[in-house]
DNA sequence: TAAAATTACACAAACGTTTGCACAACAATC
DNA sequence: GATTGTTGTGCAAACGTTTGTGTAATTTTA
């Protein structure tokens, strides 16, 4: 029945002290006799006294709260982002307001405006990819509230973020399947306005060049990552004059475009032709035909990094200016997943 | 530079007038005349003001937030559910502060703690699978703070919840294969204790006996739903005197695992055996073998319609007796989705 | 032209909690 | 027996905002 929950005055008032030594007893403070510290917490508990955090959050111009905003809740990748991040805060005891922008650029700045208003001690946020303009992030900046990149990083300088290194993934990948013998590897690459696409050809040429093997450009297709783009891009290269033994695929959704066309035409996965994607998807693990093997970005982990980051900010002694000024740039490294029993 | 944000306060001092009239100019309140309020609004501008949402909700009592606690949110039913709920939230004003329980009973306890600390305007749960006692929600609710219970519902009387029928998807899944003529249908179930084992084993029988066919007992299996299990619920099936000529799985991994099982002893998948699953798996569209239907749950449409429920509860006039003592029993119907081409 | 109504603002309390400071009571020290 | 030290407690300010009430100055009404 109890409408209004308790408050440290009432207590107060009931055992006819002041508000100070209530809630000093609750804090255990030395200066409390032991006999009022037992009395006010027999009290207390009688009442089902909770402190609030609100209150408590106003007064010290703390929230004890970190944003976090990503593009897409539904996506695994930053689902498992997310539980990364909400299991570093509550380990920490901190909170976390969560928000989605649907990669919708206006929507994600009101939210940030939103969570500069909740004053959240600290944002975490992977930008969605209409975002363009980042004067809002600036502002956000301004106000001292320190903020962590996450996944999909701006292109503005001066700034902390953690994201996974496709192109040491994409080397080793690519490195695995030349030690497996393959001279021709071809690769289903995303759009060249991507960030993740020139890292993953990065990552490509390295490899090549570091088994003295030239670059060949059209072994390197761009494609829209649909299923159509797909099969264009895998005729392309079954029509090729150098027939690639081995492709990389983007992600797993092209890989299983890839593959599933593949079979149509009667070429037997990893067999024919070896397949090594990007692990974005949890499923892949349990298909009769996967690719022989997976980068693996380790979302949870980048999560649980970037929320410690973000906490050791905020939590960091103030007024120290040369940690003021330096800047974290975690890049997790991504690895090669060889699929078992292959 | 701005260290700390600004105050209206300080608005108040610059255009030497008093912090109410400032308060009221920004809020447009009728009896501020226009001239201060075009004074105060540039001054608020210049200075980058933005209230303090903290101290407003400490002032008001409201925190406009919604606490959201789920088991696992890499899980892609519970990632689909809070993208539905943040969706709801942020079109109605509200902010989710999000935790997950990883099923354990105990952290769940202290999560539904700190929520009631933080002061969360509603509660949406869903029940870690080791929760048995139930003190402490029954605690949140003397609290006045309402509380929606979705999917996963304890068993306690006058709550508000949301979840699915799943007797009636799988009445409709079992319903389908009847009619396409199968008269042996087998089905994978899930362990005994779970109630949503009860609810297929139910739909099943329904269905069966609204077809004047009698339930067969030994063509339900309770599998623990891993592999190895899921074969040997296979072979049970193969061995038996009425061999099923199709197969409804308790989920999509089931299915994955009993599909591919079948494959490897040359069983043509949907011509020897149909298959029917649950969607829990957003990737089962891509595959090459998938279940020829499945029920759908809609776990993006569960998490709005509870967030919306939680909403209003939150919004009713208060006081209003009849409302009061009603709850909200809202079961989203399963759906049967039969997959294209098939 | 005096009374009434309107306009435009200021004052102060309130929300729940923490915390610096003051101060009383008592014990210990010289 | 005066001084210092210790222990336990209360007072009051502070955090940023909203809002009920008070009150001048101005305008309208009779």
């Amino acid at each position: 029945m109890s409408d209004k929950p308790t408050t440290i005055k009432e207590i107060a008032k009931l055992l006819d002290i002041s508000v100070s030594t209530v809630s000093r007893a609750l804090n255990d403070h030395s200066s409390i006799g032991l006999i009022t510290k037992m009395r006010v917490k027999k009290m207390a508990k009688e009442l089902n006294y909770e402190p609030n955090q609100r209150a408590i959050q106003f007064l010290q111009g703390k929230s004890h709260t970190i944003g976090v905003i990503l593009p897409e809740l539904a996506e695994s990748f930053f689902s498992a982002a997310i539980s990364g991040i909400e299991d570093i805060a509550y380990k920490r005891n901190y909170t976390v307001l969560l928000a989605q922008s649907h990669d919708d650029a206006d929507r994600e700045k009101l939210l940030i405006e939103k969570m500069k208003m909740q004053r959240v001690d600290g944002l975490l946020i992977s930008v969605s990819k209409t975002t363009n303009t980042y004067e809002h992030l600036e502002a956000f900046k301004k106000s001292n509230i320190p903020i962590v990149f996450f996944d999909r990083i701006p292109p503005v300088k001066n700034i902390h973020f953690v994201a996974s290194n496709l192109e040491s993934g994409t080397f080793e990948a690519v490195n695995f399947l030349l030690k497996k013998g393959h001279r021709t590897i071809g690769m289903i690459n995303g759009p060249t306005n991507l960030v993740a696409s020139t890292e993953r050809k990065n990552g490509y040429i390295k490899a090549m060049t570091s088994h003295r093997l030239k670059f060949d450009p059209s072994l390197m297709l761009n494609c829209d990552l649909t299923e159509a783009g797909t099969i264009e891009a895998m005729d392309n290269f079954l029509n090729h004059k150098r027939k690639p033994t081995a492709i990389v695929t983007f992600n797993d959704y092209v890989a299983l475009f890839a593959i599933r066309y593949a079979r149509s035409l009667n070429i037997e996965i990893n067999k024919d032709i070896d397949f090594v994607s990007y692990a974005n998807l949890p499923l892949i693990n349990y298909m009769d035909y996967t690719p022989i093997a997976s980068v693996e970005q380790f979302p949870y982990k980048q999560g649980k990094k970037a929320a410690d980051i973000l906490l050791d900010l905020i939590n960091k002694p103030k007024g120290d200016s040369e940690i003021e000024t330096a800047y974290y740039n975690v890049v997790v490294e991504s690895e090669l997943i060889i699929g078992k029993d292959k």
